[in-house]
RNA sequence: CGGGGUAUGGCGCAGUCUGGUAGCGCGCUUCGUUCGGGACGAAGAGGCCGCAGGUUCGAAUCCUGCUACCCCGACCA
C-alpha cells in the first residue's frame, strides 16, 4: 500500500478527550474516531488492527472445531421474556420500537437467538455436540463509557455458543475453548492470565477469564507464582488470617470514645493496629431484610462473596442512616456486634480475633477485648473479603500476588439454565427429552485492539506485536521525487516484498524524513526500511525495528529475507 | 445516578473576571528556497464562539434554561 492511495490522519496532540495512553494513541494515530460517548468509527488504519484480531480468533476458532454463523443484531423482546432477562438485565439493554411500536432490543449478547436456533434445529443427542460462533457488533449502554474502546457501548466480540449433550460433553468443548483461548492471545503476543472466575449475572457451573495484564486494567487479579493459583479478586478464596500479636482475651470492657468514629480513628484512639478492629457493617437486601456484616478492620468486603450467603439472601446495599439507627441504636462510627437482634456474618478472619475493639451500638462508645468464641458463637462464619497481597493462596502453596488486567475473554459453563428456560431440548439414546447442557464463550475483539496498545507502546507512539500491525514494514525514501536512483531501488523493494505478501506500507509523500519517521513509529509498523542517496551509493539501505534494538544496514537484496526470518522468529 | 470540570476554525489552547469589529501554535492551500529525525520565508483559506431565551445601543464575555463531552465515585460505619 502507497501512503499516496490510502488514508493516514495522524494528530500531533491528542484530543482532550482521551486520558488513557492507549486511547490517546488511538485517536492521534487516526485509527479511530468518536462519533458520541462510547461510539467509535474504526478508520482504515485501525480496521486492519482489527481484521488481524479477527482473523486470528477466527482461525483458532476454527481450528477448535466451532463453527461460524452470522445472528442479528438486532432482537425480539419475546425471547428475552422467556428467558426473564428482558426484565433482570437491566438498563444496560438498549430497547428500542418498531413502527408498530413492538419491543426489541439491540443485541448485548445472543444466548436467546443461539437458542432459538437450537430448539428449532436441534432433535438428536446425533447432532451434537456442536458449537457455533459469530464475530458481531454488540451493544451495552454502560453506566459510565471510557477509556475509548476499552469500555465503549457498540464494541465488537467473537461470541461461541456449544450445545451438549451431557456434562462430560461440555467439559470436553470447554478444555477445547480454553486451550484455544490460550493460543490466541499466545498468537497476538500479548502477557496474559487465565484466571477462574465468578459467573455473575449469566450463571451457570464454570468460568475462566482471560487479562491482559495491565495497570490501568478495571479488574484485580489474586495469583500465586508458586502454585500458578489464579482467579478474579471477585472470586478468590480467602482464608482466615490469624493476628500473631493476638493477646489471651480479657474481660470485656466497654470504653468512652468521644468522636471517634472510622477505623482510623479507633486505631489512633487505642494505639493499635486496624486489625485488631473489627467494622460491623448493617446491609439491607432487596426483601427488604437486614443483616450485619464483620470484618476485620483492615480487610475490605467482597460483595458477591457476600451476595451468596443464604443469610444476606441476594444483592444489598448498605442500610440508610436511619434503619441503622433503628436496629442499633447508635449511628454509623459506633456500631458493633454485641446485642444486634439481626443475623451476624463474621468472616472468617473474624472468627480467630479474641481480643478486639468494636463499636457498642451507643453514640460514644467502644467495647475492647471482645472475644468471638465467647461473645459471639452464634454467628454464620463465612468468606466475605476481598484477599490481599500476601494471603496465604487458596490451595496452601504460597502467598497471593496482586495485578491489574483487562478482562478480554471469558468463558463460562451455562449447564441447563437457557435451555430450560426456553425448552430446548434433544432426544438421547434412549428417546427421551432432556434439556441441552450449553456453554458460551466471548472475546472482546475491539478491546484487545485498546488493550494491546494499553501494554505496547512508548514515547514515539504504538509497537504493534507483529501479529497485529497494519502492516508489517514500512519504506521510507528519502528524495524519492529527487533521486533516480531511491526511486528505483524504492520501487524495487516494494514490489519484491509485495509479492512474498509481506504487508508494505510504503511512504511515497513528499515529506521530510523526520515527518515520514515520527508518523511510522506513531502509528507502530514494527520494521522499516529507509532508503536514501547516502547509502544506496554502497547498495545498502538501513533497516530498523520499531523497538530499536537494531538499526543495520543491508544490501537492498538482503531486506526480504531478513524482514521474513524475523517474522518466523516472531512465530516461535 | 451523585460530585467535579469543559464546550471558541481540523487538533491543542488564550480571550470571559472588567461587554465595544475573534486571536495564538500546530495542521491545511499556493509559490519559492530547503531535504537522513516533526524545515524556512511569503501569500492565503477556514469560526452559527455548544444550543435556546433574556439583559443591553452593543454579548464569546452578564443572567436563565437546556444539550453534549470528559474525570472521580457509586466497598469500608
Amino acid at each position: 500500500m502507497r501512503v499516496s492511495e490510502f488514508f493516514l490522519s495522524t494528530l500531533k496532540e491528542a484530543p482532550s478527550e482521551a486520558e488513557l495512553p492507549s486511547h490517546k494513541l488511538m485517536l492521534r494515530a487516526g485509527l479511530i474516531r468518536r462519533l458520541s460517548s462510547g461510539l467509535y468509527s474504526w478508520m482504515p488504519l485501525g480496521l486492519r488492527v482489527l481484521r488481524k484480531v479477527e482473523t486470528i480468533v477466527r482461525e483458532e476458532m476454527n481450528r477448535a472445531g466451532a463453527i461460524e454463523l452470522l445472528m442479528p443484531a438486532v432482537q425480539p423482546a419475546e425471547l428475552w421474556q422467556e428467558t426473564k432477562r428482558w426484565q433482570k438485565y437491566g438498563p444496560e439493554l438498549l430497547r428500542i420500537k418498531d413502527r408498530h411500536e413492538r419491543d426489541y432490543c439491540f443485541g448485548p449478547t445472543h444466548e436467546e437467538v443461539i437458542t432459538d436456533i437450537a430448539r428449532r434445529e436441534i432433535r438428536s443427542y446425533r447432532q451434537l455436540p456442536v458449537n457455533f460462533y459469530q464475530i458481531q457488533n454488540k451493544f451495552r449502554d454502560e453506566i459510565r463509557p471510557r477509556f475509548g474502546v476499552m469500555r465503549a457501548r457498540e464494541f465488537i466480540m467473537k461470541d461461541a455458543y456449544s450445545f451438549h449433550p451431557d456434562q462430560s460433553s461440555l467439559n470436553t468443548t470447554y478444555t477445547r475453548m480454553h486451550e484455544a483461548y490460550i493460543r490466541i492471545f499466545s498468537r497476538l503476543d500479548l502477557e496474559f492470565r487465565a484466571v477462574a472466575a465468578d459467573t455473575g449475572s449469566i450463571g451457570g457451573t464454570g468460568s475462566h477469564e482471560f487479562h491482559v495484564l495491565a495497570d490501568c486494567g478495571e479488574d484485580s487479579i489474586a495469583y500465586c507464582p508458586t502454585s500458578g493459583y489464579a482467579a478474579n479478586i471477585e472470586l478468590a478464596e480467602a482464608m482466615a488470617v490469624k493476628n500473631m500479636s493476638e493477646n489471651p482475651s480479657e474481660p470485656l470492657e466497654k470504653i468512652a470514645t468521644p468522636g471517634v468514629k472510622s477505623i482510623e480513628d479507633v486505631s489512633q484512639f487505642f494505639k493499635t493496629e486496624s486489625c485488631h478492629a473489627v467494622k460491623t457493617l448493617i446491609i439491607e437486601n432487596d426483601h427488604g431484610d437486614f443483616a450485619a456484616l464483620l470484618l476485620r478492620g483492615d480487610h475490605e468486603l467482597n460483595e458477591i462473596k457476600a451476595a451468596k450467603i443464604p443469610a444476606v439472601g441476594g444483592s444489598f446495599r448498605l442500610a440508610s442512616e436511619e434503619s441503622v439507627r433503628k436496629i442499633t441504636g447508635a449511628s454509623s462510627g459506633s456500631l458493633g456486634p454485641l446485642g444486634l437482634s439481626i443475623p451476624l456474618i463474621a468472616d472468617r478472619s473474624v472468627a480467630l480475633l479474641e481480643n478486639f475493639i468494636a463499636g457498642a451500638n451507643e453514640d460514644g462508645f467502644h467495647y475492647q477485648h471482645v472475644s468471638f468464641s465467647r461473645d459471639l458463637s452464634h454467628a454464620v462464619i463465612a468468606d466475605i473479603r476481598n484477599v490481599q497481597e500476601g494471603d496465604p493462596s487458596p490451595d496452601c502453596k504460597g502467598k497471593l500476588s496482586l495485578c491489574r488486567g483487562i478482562e478480554v475473554g471469558h468463558i463460562f459453563q451455562l449447564g441447563t439454565r437457557y435451555s430450560e428456560a426456553m425448552n430446548a431440548t434433544f432426544l438421547d439414546e434412549a428417546g427421551q427429552a432432556k434439556p441441552l447442557v450449553m456453554g458460551c464463550y466471548g472475546i472482546g475483539v475491539s478491546r484487545i485492539v485498546g488493550a494491546a496498545i494499553e501494554q505496547c507502546n512508548d514515547e514515539k507512539g504504538i509497537r504493534w506485536p507483529v501479529a497485529m500491525a497494519p502492516f508489517t514494514v514500512a519504506i521510507c525514501p528519502i528524495g524519492l521525487k529527487k533521486s533516480e536512483p531511491v526511486r528505483t531501488a524504492t520501487e524495487t523493494l516494494y514490489q519484491k516484498l509485495t509479492e512474498q505478501g509481506i504487508e508494505v506500507l510504503l511512504d511515497d509523500r513528499d515529506e521530510r524524513p523526520g515527518v515520514m519517521f515520527a508518523d511510522m513509529e506513531l502509528i507502530g509498523i514494527p520494521y522499516r526500511v529507509t532508503i536514501g542517496e547516502r547509502n544506496l551509493g554502497n547498495g545498502l539501505v538501513e533497516f530498523m525495528t520499531r523497538n530499536g534494538e537494531s538499526s543495520e544496514l543491508l544490501a537492498l537484496q538482503e531486506v526480504a529475507g531478513r524482514i521474513q526470518s524475523q517474522i518466523t522468529q516472531k512465530n516461535h
